[in-house]
DNA sequence: ATAAATCCATACTGTTTTACTCGGGATTTG
DNA sequence: CAAATCCCGAGTAAAACAGTATGGATTTAT
């Protein structure tokens, strides 16, 4: 029951781009970097996020990549799906695909895979980029009143 | 975001062993041809399932499996976790396993898949076997009594 | 105009996981 | 004793994973 290293990695890379959100673009060199993942690694995943039109690339010196719309428009669960695909725990409840297995209808256990899959869109689809960068600040001012506090 | 067949198809078995749930074992070559699963590869999973406490093995002629528990006491958390380890979308948020990250303390998308984790593990700790064929019996009626108006 | 920085695209590769299969031994019942 | 069944360990082909490698296209700065 695991992501693969894409939605993993896709994931801190948008968050990255977020935190960073502004008029110039951030080369994935400095990304990569920062999130400790290999750059060539990361320009396939950015190259599938461009394409699903969640960043944009600017090319040449000076380039390097931007989110597409601002933090508060991206939801996590758009992410995870253009690097993994449809959500669902096993194929025959895909969000996409039609179901192929013919006891579909019937099937109990096919239900218990659809309430886990309505369960992980459910958070996957109610989390922005902002939301992300908020709790981030937000922990981040936690840290440092705890240092006030023991200095 | 993917199951593996030793987490779906373990489910079925147990299913299959619930509905079934009585005095005599099933012998395992019944319940992999009730749900089309190879009888040798559902040997291996049962194999876990049993080393685990959640079902028992009754050798012999007229042998064959039977739930540990009555279906009621058996959640489908429990089964999920004995054929695919521990519930976690991604490493860093293992249910058993320290974290290795240095960063676990600060990143933010591991709060993401945290709350993943929560919600899977939510639905699936509370769905228990005794549930599930409550459910396949209404379905059944359901069905039934369509066909009567129907006909 | 040229060099540097960057994006963009395709192909290749070693390792691990998956989903089995195979062969045989141990135990119980009729 | 024979049949049915559980029990156990090894082997394996194919796919997925997690990258590498190489080089071209485009833009900016000097």
């Amino acid at each position: 029951m695991r992501l693969s290293t894409r939605g993993h990695y896709g994931l801190k890379a948008m968050f990255d781009l977020a935190q960073h959100f502004g008029a110039d673009p951030i080369p994935l060199k400095i990304v990569a970097e920062r999130q400790s993942i290999s750059e060539h690694y990361l320009e396939q995943l950015i190259a599938a996020l461009r394409k699903a039109g969640l960043v944009k690339g600017v090319r040449g010196s000076q380039g390097g990549y931007i989110l597409a719309r601002p933090p508060r428009e991206i939801y996590v669960g758009e992410i995870v799906r253009v690097l993994e695909g449809s959500i669902a725990p096993v194929e025959c409840v895909s969000e996409f695909k039609v179901a192929q297995c013919d006891q579909a209808d019937f099937c109990i256990t096919r239900t218990v895979w659809k309430k886990v899959r309505d369960s992980i869109v459910q958070v996957l689809d109610s989390i922005s980029l902002a939301d992300m960068c908020r709790d981030e600040e937000r922990n981040r001012q936690g840290r440092e009143s705890e240092q006030e506090i023991t200095t």
